[in-house]
RNA sequence: GUCCCCAUCGUCUAGUGGUUAGGACACCGCCCUUUCACGGCGGUAACAGGGGUUCGAAUCCCCUUGGGGACGCCA
């Protein structure tokens, strides 16, 4: 059992492909196979370096691991040049002198005579040379018949060879086209499970022709679903964010994609969240859905925040530290990361938007939410507000429970609720109105911020009472 | 246009001839509560349409419709 991944480097890791990934990873996983990297580089006009890092750097990140590899098609050029002459020398296999001019032409001229575009054969037969042509390598598809292709997830799927062309296996620069390099490639590397998106499913056909031809054993197929974007089309980038890097930066947890994409297209019974471990035990590709499935953003961030919330804080410093510092807040301007991991997590869906409103923590000034502080910075406030403020001055401790203790005695003081005083002092310590329980939040502002924002809140509410 | 694939709540899905069609996200309500969240309880919401097959169809078959994919010297 041997299954792989074969992504183009053209771009970023898109989220589609990681699904792609993911599943034939599970798949060799749980059967105790192994899981090869191939990258498909024969397009070298758009294949760049930069792109194999984004691949290799997104593969990492989500701790999908390969057995072996990665392979690169172009050092493969000439195991892929032996096997074309081969099919030539064996008849399955033809030199096209057509121009990319005449094939254009000839195209339109199809359509606009209502045929489906495909190659006409014109060089089946040719023997010689043509002058100033450099030729291609054709397939010769069978003409007649038909060719069924057993598929793990569609079942048996079956195509008319009258339907399928003589397709291009090498280019005239001589390199090998998509088509050759991969059914060569799975063939030469043993894959057992070519498992990949289902925009190759027409594909397969000529593929299992090629295989046949080449006298290779035909691999278990089995074609996922795409993923579409939130309004049915593919998805792509003006849906959001599609990069699996982008979703790295943003802070969302890897498991959580990974939970969240095995989901699309894949189901046990009622189970929501699966833990690594419990994909590999429970996963098999044959069990895979056949229809496309809607990329739902909301629900991604739903299961990113279960994974934050049922993750060690300890272990989520790190990558919390790191948006702090994108967020542009200095980490040592203010409590330890762990501590506020630990009081917001449940009120967060990503580690951004975490590191996005505890600005408050980190820095000297604060902002008053104009709303909260009408509502909540009122005059009668000044006079509970000052002993609250004289109270947390004489405190040498600064614990939520010495904290919860003054608000409590101010409160009592006063003759008020403790919601009515605690709403007031968010609003004047955070700015706004919403934060952890007021005792957390204020141990974690610190003594001297709290105080200083105490003053500025008194003084908001004094020029309030004057004017 | 031709070929291929697909079709259960808005979304992800369970369901494989007999269920009050289940769960999750989202949404609404209630509870918990020092705010927000988390959590708990409850609710709205689906078998695309039409023909068959069958005692009985979400489940099997056909057609229609809708969606997606492929039709390159891209992958």
């Amino acid at each position: 059992m041997k299954t792989r991944f074969a992504p183009s480097p053209t771009g970023y890791l898109h989220i589609g492909s990681v699904r792609t990934a993911l599943f034939s990873w599970l798949h060799a996983r749980h059967h105790g196979g192994q899981f090869v990297l191939r990258i498909e580089d024969t397009d070298r006009e758009r294949s760049t370096q930069q792109s194999i890092d984004a691949i290799l750097e997104g593969l990492r990140w989500l701790n999908i691991d390969w057995d072996e590899g990665p392979y690169f098609q172009t050092d493969r050029y000439a195991r892929y040049a032996e096997l074309a002459e081969r099919l030539i020398e064996e008849g399955k296999a033809y030199r096209c002198y057509c121009t990319r001019e005449e094939l254009e032409a000839m195209r339109a001229e199809q359509t606009a005579r209502g045929e489906n575009p495909r190659y006409n054969g014109r060089c089946r037969a040719r023997t010689e040379p043509r002058e100033g042509v450099e030729p291609v390598i054709r397939f010769r598809t069978p003409a007649a018949g038909h060719v069924v292709i057993e598929d793990l997830v569609r079942g048996a799927v079956t195509y008319d060879n009258a339907m399928l062309d003589d397709l291009v296996i090498m280019r005239a620069d001589g390199t090998p086209t998509f088509h050759f390099g991969v059914v060569v490639d799975d063939a030469d590397m043993a894959i057992t499970h070519v498992i990949r998106g289902d925009d190759h499913l027409n594909n397969t056909a000529r593929h299992v022709h090629m295989i046949d031809a080449l006298g290779f054993a035909r691999p278990v197929f089995a074609h996922l679903p795409m993923i579409l974007g939130e309004d049915g089309a593919r998805l792509s980038k003006r849906h959001g964010a599609v990069n699996v890097l982008d979703y790295r930066d943003a802070g969302y947890l890897p498991d959580a994609i990974l939970n969240y994409l095995v989901r699309l297209g894949w189901s046990h019974g009622d189970q929501e969240i699966f833990s690594r471990a419990e994909m590999i035990a429970l996963f098999d590709v044959s069990n895979a859905n056949a229809s496309a499935s809607r990329f739902n953003a909301e629900k991604l961030r739903w299961l990113n925040q279960q994974y934050i919330m049922a993750t060690d804080p300890a272990a989520l410093v790190d990558d919390f530290t790191a948006q702090l510092l994108r967020a542009g807040i200095e980490p040592a301007a203010g409590p330890a990361p762990l501590a506020v991991i630990a009081a917001y997590r449940e009120r967060a869906e990503t580690l951004g938007d975490l590191a996005a409103t505890v600005g408050y923590l980190y820095r000297d000034a604060v902002e008053l939410d104009p709303a909260s502080a009408r509502k909540q910075l009122r005059p009668v406030m000044i006079e509970p507000i000052n002993t609250l403020r004289a109270r947390l001055n004489a405190l040498n401790k600064w614990h939520a429970a010495d904290i919860q203790e003054a608000l409590q005695a101010t409160a009592d003081a006063h003759e008020m609720k403790f919601g009515k005083l605690g709403q007031p002092v968010r609003v004047a310590v955070t700015g706004g109105s919403v934060s952890p329980p007021i005792d957390v939040t204020v141990e974690l502002v610190g003594q001297d911020r709290t105080l200083a924002r105490l003053d500025a809140a008194l003084q908001f509410m004094q020029v309030r009472a004057e004017g």
